[in-house]
DNA sequence: TTTCGATTTTAACCTGGGTTAAACTTTTTG
DNA sequence: CAAAAAGTTTAACCCAGGTTAAAATCGAAA
């Protein structure tokens, strides 16, 4: 499967240049799997536990809750390429999931189970390493979205949005980055409208 | 060191029941220092950079940060008794501090340097992974904590936190829980005010 | 093209929480 | 114990953003 192999490559690269050691980087090969995503399929869903990290090779996907009174869905985080992609909490604690996770266009992931993973953990400094930093680039990345929460307004977070994810920004409708924003669609109409002076 | 002896007792044991193996432990024992703080002092302060890994041995901290233009303040967390304590995005990337982290009541802390930290983890597989389960620990914390700011009511999280925290309750003025809420003082005295009736 | 459904914008109304300042209560301190 | 400081509540006013529904626009498919 050449496809495959160019994928792993990829993998293979990013994790090196974050000092992973080709030795151990090879002790993970039987364990990646290369999975396909259509548009508007699942990566995992309400309510399942969440048995494997991916690494998004490319593609966007929303992670996003539904409130179960008034069946209202509320945005979380958007993830694209070579972001590593779980539904984190559930992943970690192996406890039923809160959210779904969506293909918003058609994707591609390489994915690892838990099991292969702790494997892997406990077979290897190295990938206890790995382990720990995708730990901290998970808090980093949670973080300063939740300081983007607190500390910005909605306007801001729109702005840096459009500068920053273009591609997210292209492949998402605007009622689906509203709800990211913690606004309604015609409050970000009106930000939008607002701006077109500036 | 009597009562030295004993913090450390305890974050033995600590880390001891999270599977850390006594001799892995012993490493560390050069690098842990004791510090009092009495109520006020500063665990760190905007623009240093945060060197220090700290475990609260006893007492309440908060985190919060200052708007440049107004000078307001806004509470992020709080940290108590066996939580470890870091400005954590300045800890991981060694960057310039955006918070402030207070002694709200006189507390103790056992810290340990970034640099012996990082040496221990060279050194050990053990303490690798104990830099994986804090940095885990942490984004658990702070996603659990934007969940309830997305998708909780602020009565909703001012109830938790009386009964979940009330020692952070009983030493924090109710003007840090409301800017903690996310909410201004006349608000949360509005909420304290619906609830008598319940 | 034309049409139908999806998406975005607009308008009108309304509410909850912000803001300010004063009153009240509690705690600290001299 | 009295006075001052700190913390909390109340009242009155205001407005940004929510809500709803209709109108406008876009886009894919026929």
């Amino acid at each position: 499967m050449v496809e495959r192999t160019t994928e792993i490559e990829l993998l293979r690269s990013i994790l090196g240049s974050a000092g992973m050691k080709p030795e151990a980087f090879e002790l993970s090969l039987p364990y990646w799997k290369l999975k396909q995503y259509k548009k508007g399929e699942f990566y995992n869903e309400y309510k399942n536990v969440c048995k494997h990290l991916g690494f998004v090779i490319n593609g966007v996907f929303r992670i996003y809750r539904v409130n179960s009174d008034t069946g209202e869905e509320k945005n979380m985080l958007f993830f694209t390429d070579r972001q590593f992609v779980a539904s984190y909490k559930s992943f970690l604690n192996q406890t039923a999931c809160e959210y779904y996770t969506e293909a918003m266009v058609d994707s591609l992931i390489l994915y690892i189970h838990i099991d292969h993973l702790n494997e892997l953990y406990g077979q290897s400094h190295q990938w206890e390493r790995f382990g720990r930093i995708v730990a901290e680039t998970a808090f980093h990345e949670v973080m300063t979205n939740t300081e983007g929460f607190l500390f910005k307004t909605p306007e801001d977070r729109y702005r840096e949005m459009m500068e920053k994810h273009p591609n997210i920004f292209n492949s998402v409708p605007l009622y689906h980055i509203a709800s990211y924003l913690g606004i309604q669609g015609p409050s970000l109409s009106r930000i939008r409208k607002r701006m077109v002076g500036k």
